[in-house]
RNA sequence: GGGAGAUUUCCCGAGCGGCCAAUGGGGGCAGACUGUAAAUCUGUUGUCUUCGACUUCGGUGGUUCGAAUCCACCAUCUCCCA
């Protein structure tokens, strides 16, 4: 079998890593315990999470043991990588609960239990530390002359960083320390974003044991223009299929830019290389790679039955604008049509615009239509005759649809 | 501890006491063209009972016929001195 590190390396993950020979034989050689966080600062993952998530699966296949951490200790501080602002605080509560979602969610990717992959939460050492004794313990091996030139906070001297970000760093490294000690964790993984904090980790490894640890960091999740990936007009794309249902999330995928197809392939999915070589191929057709590539990924994140619905729905509708059980759908009632339901209303009852200001620009523009056909009037009134199958379809600009039930 | 300055609609950033819902740019959205792509052009971007009304310019009060624009206090941030 293939050292996942090869596996990772072709397919475009690494960005850094500490030592590359020694990881290739540590991964190669034995089934060796690894480590990434993720901070529980809201309260569903993401996009951004997803490539950690599938990196977790790669190696858990690889025959590796994760141990997920679940920042619930370093969120309480806060990382400033990355940041151009300090953070808001949260609460021990919000934590609380971020934390218990995102546990939930890594179990579609990663399996948990005995002998298989663990998780823990850093609150359950990091809350318990003594102050003084952690600064003379942990705290004496670092430099702030060497903190101060790391690129992390380079950008943030000249904004202002606080004390209290300021020593995420160290709490990240203890966990590090920590979880070698425990479980001679000597591999630690994360974006390329948390290569400065990986490295505080295996430095204080070395000078408190003597011992060497690796680090190795991921690409960012980017698009070709360099933007960040799984960010839309209403915020990130969620995991949370109460947050991003299923169906939105396909569709994400399904309108990626061409240029990011291959990198998306490559990184979310787990086909084999050769397949998505042949998916790549010049003369292939690229928008139907795409239909691969979102229901793929919607698949591995939601299971192969929400994907399918995805799909089917959104075939149907691009096809023909036909009304599809697995459509988004809204439910309304019956009455509102009674006296001749106006467009406006529609439109914002059904949530699919937040205001009729909002809901008459865009049918003034030409955006709204309703059963296929377009609504010309902002004054245009609906009645139980306009209904197909007991629904109306509303179609929003080119590819948002929403199917709107009525009930008695 | 002392002094100077800042706080504007999603972001950056304008804004003589009335003509400010507030210039401009970015981003977003929509239309045309397309392949549910990119690029380009056009429109749009506080709310509503929309040819008008209402609520916004860190917070609370005040001056004024009238304030985002003036005053006071509070909060937060930046800078300079210690």
């Amino acid at each position: 079998m293939q050292n996942v590190f090869e596996t990772l390396k072709e397919r475009g993950f690494i960005a850094q890593t500490t030592h590359e020979d020694k990881i290739r034989n540590l991964l190669g050689a034995t089934s060796a315990a690894f480590y990434i966080g993720f901070d529980p600062t809201a309260d569903s993952l993401h996009v951004g999470h997803l490539l950690q998530l599938i990196v977790m699966a790669h190696m858990q296949r690889a025959g590796h043991q994760p141990i997920a951490i679940i920042g619930g200790g370093t969120a309480m501080v806060g990382d400033p990588s990355g940041k151009s602002d300090m953070r808001k605080m949260l609460t021990q509560e919000e934590i609380a609960v971020n934390g218990a979602a995102f546990q939930k969610q890594m179990h579609n990717l990663v399996s948990f239990g005995e002998g298989k992959a663990r998780m823990m939460n850093n609150a359950d050492w990091l809350l318990k530390l003594n102050y003084v004794s952690f600064l003379r313990d942990v705290g004496v091996h670092f430099s702030v002359n060497r903190m101060l030139t790391a690129d992390c906070f380079k950008s943030r001297l000249e904004k202002g960083l606080s004390f209290i970000e300021f020593n995420y760093m160290l709490m990240q490294g203890y966990d590090f320390l920590k979880l070698f000690e425990d479980f001679d964790c000597r591999l630690q993984l994360g974006g390329d974003d948390q290569w400065s904090n990986i490295l505080a980790g295996a430095d204080l490894i070395r000078r408190v044991h003597q011992q060497e640890a690796y680090g190795m960091t991921f690409t960012l999740l980017t698009t070709s223009e360099g933007k960040k990936m799984g960010k839309t007009e209403n915020g990130a794309v969620w995991l949370d299929p109460d947050k991003t249902s299923p169906y939105d999330f396909y569709q994400y995928w399904r309108n990626v830019a061409d240029a990011d197809v291959a990198r998306c392939l490559k990184l979310l999915t787990f086909l084999p290389m050769d397949s998505i070589a042949d998916l790549l191929q010049p003369n292939a057709n690229i928008n139907e790679t795409k239909a691969v590539l979102a229901y793929e990924v919607t698949a591995i994140v939601h299971g192969a039955d929400e994907a399918q619905k995805a799909q089917d729905a959104a075939k149907a509708l691009f096809a023909g604008g036909t009304v599809s059980e697995d459509m988004p759908t809204v439910h309304l009632t019956a009455s509102l049509l009674a006296e001749g339901y106006p467009i406006l209303s529609l439109l914002t009852d059904s949530a699919l615009l937040p205001s009729k200001g909002e809901a008459r620009r865009m049918v003034s523009g030409g955006g709204v239509s309703v059963n296929g056909g377009k609504v010309a009037s902002v004054d245009q009134r609906y009645g139980a005759e306009d209904l197909q199958d007991n629904a109306l379809v509303i179609k929003q600009g080119k590819k948002k649809y929403l199917r709107v039930l009525f009930d008695a």
